[in-house]
DNA sequence: GAGAATAGGTTAAGCGCTAAACCTGTTTGG
DNA sequence: CCAAACAGGTTTAGCGCTTAACCTATTCTC
């Protein structure tokens, strides 16, 4: 059995609330002789207090989840940008000493059970659409401090961070418009399953209100965020007689590449191609893809520092947060034919 | 406040006790009237039972740890090869009732640290290097089953599941020398510090044996597992005049061609590129990376099953587990060309 | 020099659950 | 028909920790 709190107070000579004071740090209540003794004991023995004790005893379990949609039978896939963003909320987190607790979300009722089952003092909700953040209740969820990542809901209940995506979108199409493009496809998912899609949908379009050009509904190509389906949808690209394509993701634009040479199409000779989030593979491809970049970085920061902030009590300094992105100029996108 | 066991019990007017034995099961002591008029209750109220509480008061915690080398500033970094194993083992442990915890580890002493504060049943070492693990001391970690992945270390503390990457290896090089290749280069971090790359080393060699060839030293590369620094070896591979080459990784081996490129040199025409992992990038490039395939989904699977059975007192088939590999011949591997 | 404040503790009551031990009425075997 | 077995519970004692309330010397303060 590992020693408890109970063993070291006994070895000390003191009461088990005094190795608990010092234990937490509750200075002004122990002598410093005192501590630096029980202090002794504590590494000399490796103790480590009980995390579920601590839980159950104190308000706080320390312990925020990260919440992610997964098919019953299936294994949530975590795609590269997901990967990213697991990673740093984990150091984050860790350096604020709370603990990760990653947990696949089947059914709705799981989000509740997870947080229930473990009294988790956070989540991060990871993916999850639009609607069914939106159906969170009260009193399904209890005081914990939600955070939803790239997430257009409403709901009050959940803070919001996600990054700009009307204007990454914009910049992406802007940038086309620009390079003298009009003939401008969007590919990415159906608009109506996530805000997001939608947002890029919008900013889009912008791009081509503000400059005073109209959009052809008719390049507007929804397709899955996958290689197979992006291959697919760039030879459909290229029958439809775009000169370029903004695509939601860059797995996604790779895939149309491949459907573009396929179809006999050059990238950036005939067609070009923006991305988005600027994953790795987007400096692998050859050329070198133009993306559009989020900060996963401060997405996760923001993340962390939203949810500690609110579980200490203090008030968030907004209930949504809007990171800002950057257009990344690569090898993909060039004037189209009849301008060079 | 949730509601708790006690309050069920009061509603249903039984002992605390029933409605425990109910909630976890042992139908042996409860008629079925009673279960299913506190199931009722328990339903109504969504009532989810404190995990904190359980993994005090019974032995276990149903926790199991996902445990990764961090450095202490950096966040882990999850690459595309974990992330498909971290989203397979929270599958496995969810459908048997486990839970996950992700945790860093900067300082080797944070292992048992990670152990002991949260009771965790078991854990799961992915990517530490084989003389962190045979430096775990069974004081220091107690009782708790740990699994590690992808190790050649000999602690008979941990059970170990790992790809036969010795195989793997032997493959990708008795393709290339069946080809016809004989200045075949090996590029990968150092053999040193993780089993693993011996093993492969190891096996590119017995390759040659069985070839009755010889393998000039110099074609070893020691070089990080990245996309630059593979770049940046394909030149110099290229300068040493190698008519093929087999790399560790698959972001290796495209880094690799990007600089084969650079310096002059078509794959396969020129030079022939084998990788390591078959990650979803490897079908992206262009040509199709050849690659060695490990299946992660049974990694995964007899990971879990290894812990489970372990924790259910059955006894392991084995301490370690060596799964196979196979050879995904595409479009970087050719005859050279002084044979076509 | 008396009362208040402070330093440095201790005590005790849980937190929500499990599990072993115990209890009581009803069957069952011989 | 009696003891043993069983069904269907209840009681009790923690698991390892926190926290509010309490206690007792010292040290200030005026």
């Amino acid at each position: 059995m590992p020693v408890t709190l109970k063993d070291i107070a006994a070895e000390a000579g003191v009461s088990p609330a005094t190795v608990s004071n010092v234990v937490n740090g509750v200075s002004a209540r122990v002598s410093s002789g005192t501590r630096e003794r029980i202090l002794r004991i504590v590494e000399r023995h490796g103790y480590v207090p009980s995390a579920p004790a601590r839980s159950l005893a104190a308000k706080s379990s320390r312990l925020v989840g990260l919440l992610v949609p997964a098919a019953d039978r299936d294994s949530l896939t975590i795609n590269p940008h997901t990967a990213g963003v697991v990673g740093m909320l984990e150091r984050e987190l860790r350096r604020h000493d709370y603990h990760l607790m990653l947990r696949g979300i089947a059914r709705p009722a799981e989000v509740t059970e997870a947080l229930r089952s473990w009294r988790l003092d956070g989540a991060v909700l990871l993916g999850f659409h639009d609607a069914e953040i939106d159906r969170l209740k009260r009193r399904a969820v209890g005081e914990v401090v939600l955070v939803a990542m790239d997430t257009y809901a409403e709901n009050p209940l959940a803070l919001r961070v996600r990054s700009d995506d009307h204007e990454g979108a914009r910049l992406a199409a802007a940038h086309l418009l620009g390079l003298g493009h009009r003939r401008i496809a969007f590919a990415g998912p159906e608009s109506s399953a996530t805000g997001v899609v939608r947002q890029r949908h919008e900013g889009f379009r912008r791009a081509f209100a503000d400059a005073g050009a109209a959009w052809d509904e008719e390049l507007r190509f929804t397709v899955d965020t996958t290689h197979a389906a992006g291959r697919e949808a760039g030879t459909r690209i290229a029958a439809a007689g775009a000169t370029a394509v903004v695509a939601t993701a860059d797995v996604l634009a790779i895939g149309i590449m491949e459907g573009l040479a396929a179809a006999g199409r050059s990238v950036p000779g005939d067609v070009s191609v923006v991305g988005y989030d600027d994953a790795d593979i987007a400096s692998y491809a050859t050329p070198k893809l133009t993306t559009v970049a989020q900060d996963l970085r401060a997405k996760a920061a923001v993340t962390v520092r939203l949810l500690l902030d609110r579980l200490a009590g203090r008030e968030a300094p907004a209930a949504a947060v809007t990171l800002p992105v950057e257009l990344v100029r690569r090898g993909t996108t060039a004037a189209p034919r009849a301008f060079s």
